[in-house]
DNA sequence: CTCCCGATAT
DNA sequence: ATATCAGGAG
């Protein structure tokens, strides 16, 4: 039983509505590229993220490859990801993690996962829902701007949102939830010039710009 | 809390 | 010039 009023309900009605099939637009063809492409994703764009690892999977495809690669080579490969130092090495150290401690297989549990190197709850809870199904809410940059822009949760502390989130937001919809506002922020909701114009849920939004702003 | 950091839009 | 981008570690 979820403590959703009905203005929370109007606004996930329309979400689904408006994003129907949401699906992580970061490209891979495992469940360990998901997860070094989700890495690279902090800070970037995924646009960025995908023109990376369309080069980078070339020269490493599986976690043993990823743990044996040449730091300096794995670094200028993922360069324009930005923190390309950080996450360089933290691929290089998640990929040996999988290797020696989970047999070369990407966890399927959040614990698990977050123990790996670079892996936080937002890079697990990604992975959790696209590669098993496992509901998990992903609070992001996105996620947590129109989280407080709509009034979903009186926090700032992305762990506190989440837990927030899942308060009012039915399991099943956890992930998707997550990636429709990841959309909804990419092209309405953005941080810098919100298009409360155009917006579908500006009537349901305590945070909308009223005219000449 | 600070640091990591390149690409892009404004 | 400045803000922002599928954050996480120390």
């Amino acid at each position: 039983m979820k403590t959703q009023n009905t203005r929370t309900r109007e606004i996930l009605k329309i979400l689904r509505a408006r994003y129907p099939d949401v699906k992580t637009q970061l490209r891979h063809k495992t469940p360990f590229q998901l997860l070094v492409a989700t890495i690279l994703s902090a800070q970037c764009t995924d646009r960025q993220v995908n023109a990376a690892t369309e080069k980078l999977f070339r020269h490493f495809k599986t976690p043993e490859d990823f743990s044996g690669a040449d730091t300096a080579a794995l670094e200028n490969l993922i360069k324009s990801t930005g923190f390309y130092r950080n996450k360089a090495a933290n691929i290089k150290n998640c990929a040996r993690q999988i290797v020696e401690r989970f047999d070369g297989q990407v966890p399927d549990n959040l614990e698990d996962l977050v123990s790996l190197a670079g892996v936080g709850r937002k890079t697990a809870n990604i992975v959790l829902g696209a590669v098993f199904g496992i509901p998990g809410m992903v609070v992001d940059t996105h996620v947590a701007r129109i989280s407080v822009r709509l009034g979903l949760t009186g926090n700032k502390d992305p762990e506190k949102i989440e837990k927030d989130l899942m308060k009012i937001i039915t399991e099943e919809d956890w992930n998707d939830f997550s990636l429709r506002l990841i959309f909804f922020g990419r092209q309405i909701c953005r941080a810098k010039n919100p298009d409360c114009e155009n917006c579908f849920l500006s009537h349901l939004c305590p945070a909308k710009k009223e005219n000449g702003k």
